[in-house]
DNA sequence: GCAGTGATCATA
DNA sequence: ATGATCACTGCC
């Protein structure tokens, strides 16, 4: 209680989650994503921002696949992509309205498909709240992003989103 | 620079 | 049932 750098870690709620994608997305730096299996500070992520997002799945309508997009926010929502790599990502914003942030970066681990298969995370955590119960969350260890850490870049992989492919929804931070 | 890999979705 | 697509990675 006499220091004031030791916060206690405290677990993200769905009310962090419940704003729109891009604040989530770069608060969500220097955040830590936890499981029993493994834990890292989240050093990369992407915004997926609704229908109108030519990136986004959400885009086409409710799908199978899609429905946690949909869902409320502070779910996860993985997906397989390249028949490879599972992408993990939680939902933002309000239900009904889909976007997401994709974790891309944590700790040790550069890129989305190496994440995953670290901590052994696949589809089946799809659509599960971010909680201790499901055995994947995320918390606030207390640790400090100035916006000058931030660096904004396009998105990776999305070369056929039209004009979404340059918007700066890439959140990385420096090293 | 590009192959590997298989679920998903549209079309039928 | 079939074919195109794909939010990656590692090796050429």
């Amino acid at each position: 209680m006499h220091t004031a750098g030791s916060a206690r870690a405290t677990t993200l709620q769905s009310a962090f989650f419940a704003r729109q994608v891009l604040p989530v997305a770069q608060e969500l730096l220097g955040k830590y994503l936890v499981s029993p299996c493994g834990e890292g500070m989240i050093t990369e992520v992407e915004a997926y921002d609704g229908p109108e997002d030519k990136a986004c799945h959400g885009r086409f309508g409710f799908t199978e696949r899609t429905a946690p997009m949909f869902g409320p926010p502070g779910h996860w929502y993985v997906y397989l992509v390249y028949g490879m790599y599972w992408m993990l990502n939680i939902v933002t914003d309000t239900e009904g309205y889909p976007s997401a942030v994709l974790i891309r970066g944590v700790g040790e681990w550069h890129g989305p498909g190496k994440i995953t298969k670290a901590l052994g995370i696949d589809g089946s955590m799809s659509g599960k709240n971010a909680d201790e119960q499901s055995g994947l969350w995320m918390e606030d260890r207390g640790v400090r992003v100035l916006s000058s850490q931030i660096r904004r870049t396009p998105r990776v992989g999305i070369g056929y989103a039209g004009e979404w492919k340059d918007v700066p929804y890439r959140f990385v931070l420096a090293q």
